[in-house]
DNA sequence: GTGGTCTAGACCACC
DNA sequence: GTGGTCTAGACCACA
């Protein structure tokens, strides 16, 4: 796993974000223990307290929970981390549209830009 | 010109971008004279300083010029302008797809969600 | 105000919930400004992250919000702060209930026992 | 005697209080046996360290009591487990009625509510 | 002056 | 070894 931020957003940010997409993604399975708060301070070059704080966002979420004393685990309950990528690619196309209608583009105008986007661009 | 702002990012990028977007849609024509910042400031109910960095912005990227004791305005030069419009355009696509993959989406899977949601989901 | 801590649970929770009940119960009024971060801390003779970390609690649960660079302010949203009373007060009394069940009261008994209680004990 | 925990507070707590609200509650009775520290390790499923040190807390109580090699019983002075369960009731009784002052009811509206909640909210 | 972030480092309870 | 809490102190962007 490897940790490279930017400058624009709070580090926790940028590591809560980057371990939801992982849950989310399946990299970290359901039930599955994460690396302990030291250890992915240590990999991400933080300070453990950020990482804390980083963890404490996707348990507030549910994704993730806490057992004293023996870990952090990836919630068992497919079904949140489930409703979490949805709402994650929900989030992301409704804000596609949003900001293709601010420079001037339809919805239907945005779409044909992107499947033809997504054809050739890339 | 209504201005809602959240506090997430600075409120002046929120109002740069709001006119980047007006000007790159049209809202705002090449050639025409934007209002005055003091116009801009009380109408956004924000100080003129934080209107002013708002502006030096669009400045700096070519879409609005100032004439020295005459006002501002909005960059004549359509092409400019059609630039930066497929730039943003640009932008926003390639963020979502790169958006979609973090969580678990291939280009082409995004392409079949958008088109999808597109449909209905709005 | 006044701070006085125990031991038992975390000072940043004990701060949290003495806010919470100020707001609640009225002594901090919706949209009222609330001393800042720094001020709560000199008050309380804790660290600022401390009072920063209560503070996030209590805007998570909606009963207050952040101006940036403005201070942050009791929701103005009263409906909001009720709601969070009640749910307090049937947290309060649901609690009460159980753990009387517990130690081997009915909810009948309990409610004797507190009626009775009540008009003498204190 | 099934066992569920939750992470805010130390499990042998959790233990020696789910223990004594049995025992007061009469569901342990005066000179009974208890299981052996294995078993209720076993059926806690938890390090039998955990358990010895719940029942040190009953112990201190004078609720419990060891006889060497033979095991632990409750203790069959009734009158001490009455009086235990008399504390409890009242420990209880007087923390909803601080609780309840804090976020604005007086004892009497405390009471109003509860005689209201109880009959109906549950 | 306001909140926000981050670090270094310490200490604790628990298991 | 695990997470949790807290401090002291620094630095930053914003308005």
């Amino acid at each position: 796993m490897d940790f490279v931020f930017d400058n624009e957003r709070p580090i926790y940010l940028q590591i809560s974000s980057l371990l939801r997409t992982q849950i989310v993604s399946g990299k970290f399975q359901p039930g599955e223990k994460l690396p302990s708060v030291r250890e992915l301070a240590l990999a991400a070059k933080v300070n453990p307290n950020t990482v804390q704080k980083a963890l404490t966002e996707l348990e507030n979420e549910g994704l993730i929970y806490t057992e004293r004393t023996n870990g952090k685990f990836v919630s068992s309950d497919a079904n949140t981390i489930l409703i979490a990528k949805n709402a994650l690619a929900k989030e992301k196309a409704a804000k596609f549209f949003e900001e293709m209608q601010n420079i001037g583009y339809s919805d239907t105008e945005a779409l044909n830009y992107i499947n033809h986007f997504g054809g050739e661009g890339k």
